[in-house]
DNA sequence: GCGACAG
DNA sequence: ATCTTGTCGC
């Protein structure tokens, strides 16, 4: 698919702050989505020798079947420090490389970390989903902002919280495990955001998407 | 000011 | 993210 070029690479938190300031204004938190049929899922695997080593994994699943249908991996290397807010410089190059080998255009990203969930409203999701211009969702693991827990039950969720703001969803997608987090990337609503994820999670606590990115991310680690 | 902080 | 043993459960 077709991926829109990173453009002013920031050489300091301070710059990729200004860039989130500056593309969140193109991020659109509405949208009902109509005729999903392919699901991207991302996920980006580490090296454990200590080096910036890493493996982005992309992979197309059908909508319906959860059937992988197509995929990418490759191999890069981080040239970000980690830091909680500008985690998307980190795994944004080797990800859009991933998604510019894909051979076919998806009709939804579901991304590995958070979209508006972020203190500039500006996550890993809703970058990649402005650099698409394809729908996105952001599913993390661990949250950036507040919440309450959710009833015990597979659906039930409570809003994820900034300060008073709802940025997203703590939802429970199995019976007794813990919540993921789920906010919108781009161009999806929330309600929509949450209907997906628990239909890509029928069975595991992760979206199929999520797992079958990581499972081909960590295969391709060289140890 | 201090702590917490996606992967 | 990744480093790790055993353990509980289907």
């Amino acid at each position: 698919m077709r991926v829109r070029a990173l453009h002013d690479w920031p050489r300091s938190p301070a710059e990729a702050e200004a860039i989130q300031d500056r593309l969140r204004a193109a991020v659109r938190v509405t949208g009902e989505l109509s005729g999903v049929r392919a699901v991207a899922g991302l996920d980006v695997a580490y090296a454990n020798d200590g080096s910036d080593d890493l493996v982005a994994a992309v992979v197309v699943l059908d909508a319906d079947t959860l059937e992988m249908v197509d995929s990418a991996v490759v191999a890069g290397t981080s040239t970000f420090p980690y830091v909680p807010g500008l985690f998307a410089f980190r795994e944004l190059p080797a990800l859009v490389d991933a998604l510019e080998r894909l051979t076919t255009t998806p009709d939804l990203l579901v991304v590995d970390g958070q979209g508006v969930a972020h203190p500039r409203r500006f996550g890993l999701a809703s970058h990649l989903g402005v650099l698409t211009e394809v729908p996105s969702i952001g599913v993390a693991k661990t949250p950036l902002g507040r919440y309450e827990p959710p009833g015990p039950r597979r659906g039930d969720w409570t809003p994820l919280l900034d300060g008073a703001e709802v940025v997203g969803r703590a939802l429970r997608t199995q019976d007794g495990v813990r919540p993921v987090f789920v906010s919108v990337g781009h161009l999806v609503d929330l309600d929509t955001a949450t209907d997906q994820v628990l239909r890509l999670a029928p069975r595991y606590r992760l979206p199929e998407t999520t797992r079958q990115a990581d499972h081909l991310g960590r295969a391709a680690l060289v140890r």
